[in-house]
DNA sequence: TATATCCTACCTAACGTTTGGTAGGCAAAC
DNA sequence: GTTTGCCTACCAAACGTTAGGTAGGATATA
C-alpha cells in the first residue's frame, strides 16, 4: 500500500469534493472512505489546500487526457465535439455528482490559491479543446473559437448543475438536446 | 428594530450565502453583519435550515416580482426576454456574487429538505417566466417553451458561474452574446 | 553476517478553533 | 405582568492540524 494510498487519497477526495464542494471535504470522512486515519493524509500532503490544489490538478490532466483520446477515436472533428456532452455526463452518472471544478468555482472565494490556479486549469483545458473542435470541423472562424467555445462550456457546466439539482439525469440529455436544436451545440 | 432585526438578518444571510454558499453561512459572521449577537438569530429563526429555507425563499420571491416587473415595463416579451440576462448580471455586479441558488444547488446534497424545496422553487419561476415569454414572443410552439426555457437557464446559471470563477464581469457578457449569436437566445 | 541507522507508512491522542445550538437573565413595550 | 428583543455565558461536536510513537523494510557499517 505504499504509494496505493497516496493514490487512494486522490480517489476519495475527489469523489467527495465532487458531491460535497472543497469545504465539505474532511479529513475524517475522507480517512474513513480510504481505511485510514486522518492524521495519515498528513505524510501524503502537507495541508488540506495541498491536497485539493492535487486533486484539481489530477481532475484537469485525467479530462485533458479523455478529451484527447475522444477527439483520436472519433471519426472526425464534428463527431468528437458531438461526444463532448459525455463527459460531463459521466459525473452525473456517477451518483449524481458534479464536476469537480464548477463546485469548487463556485467556492471560489473561500479556496487557497493553488487550488482556484488548477479549477481556472481545467476550464482552460477544456475550453481549449472545443475550439480547435469547433475550427477543425470548420463550424466557426478561428478567431471566434475561443468565444463559442466558453459558451458551450458554461452551457453544459450549467445544464450538469441544473440536472444534478434535481438529480435527474434525463433532464441533462434533454438540455444539450435543446443545445443542439437551438444551435450553440453542432447537431 | 423590531421587523427590521428580521429583514436584516434575511438581507444580510442572502448576501453571505450568494458568497460562500449554506455550508459557508455561519451564525457569528452573520450576526456580526446585522450587528447582533449569534443568539439573538434564534429569537427570529428557530434553526440554520428554517433560515436558509426562508432566505432562499424570499429570493425566489424577490425574483418572480422583479421578473414581472420587468416584462410589464418592456414594450413586447421579445423586448423582455432580450432583458432576462441582467437579472443574473446583477449578482456579479453585486461583488462578484452567485445566484444564492446556483450555489445551493451545487450543494444539494447537504441541503435540509426544506432548503431544497425553495432551491427548486426558483429554478421553477425562472422557467415559468421565460417559457411565457418565449411563447409570447412567438419564438417557439407552446409545446417546445418549456424545454427551451429550461436550456436558457441553465446557459445563463452556467455563464454566471463561470464569469463569477475568474471575477470578470465582461466574461458574461461575452457568454451571454454568443448564446445570442448560436440563436439560443433572441438576438 | 550481524548490527546500527534511517525511512516509510501509519497510528493514538490531543491541540486550539469554529460550528450550530441552548439556558437563563434583563430591560423596554404593550 | 406578560411578551418581545436581545444579551451573556455556555455547551458538545466537528474542524484542520500537530506531537510523538510504533512496526517493518531498506541501507550502510563493523
Amino acid at each position: 500500500m505504499s504509494t496505493n494510498s497516496k493514490e487512494a487519497i486522490l480517489a476519495a477526495a475527489r469523489l467527495i469534493a465532487q458531491a460535497h464542494g472543497y469545504g465539505g471535504l474532511n479529513y475524517r470522512d475522507l480517512a474513513a472512505a480510504v481505511g485510514i486515519k486522518a492524521a495519515s493524509i498528513y505524510h501524503h500532503f502537507p495541508s488540506k489546500a495541498d491536497l485539493a490544489a492535487a486533486v484539481a490538478k489530477r481532475y484537469w490532466e485525467d479530462t485533458a487526457a479523455e478529451l484527447e483520446a475522444m477527439a483520436a477515436q472519433a471519426p472526425n472533428a464534428t463527431a468528437a465535439l458531438r461526444r463532448y456532452p459525455q463527459a460531463f455526463r459521466r459525473a452525473l452518472e456517477n451518483d449524481n455528482r458534479l464536476c469537480l471544478c464548477s463546485f469548487m468555482s463556485a467556492e471560489v472565494d473561500d479556496l487557497p490559491d493553488i487550488v482556484r490556479a488548477e479549477v481556472r486549469a481545467f476550464a482552460d483545458v477544456n475550453v481549449a479543446w472545443l475550439a480547435k473542435g469547433l475550427v477543425a470541423a470548420g463550424i466557426v472562424a478561428p478567431d471566434k473559437a475561443a468565444a463559442r467555445a466558453r459558451a458551450i462550456f458554461a452551457a453544459i457546466s450549467g445544464a450538469q448543475l441544473m440536472a444534478r439539482s434535481r438529480a435527474d439525469i434525463s433532464l441533462y440529455d434533454t438540455l444539450v438536446d435543446s443545445y443542439r436544436a437551438a444551435g450553440l451545440l453542432p447537431a
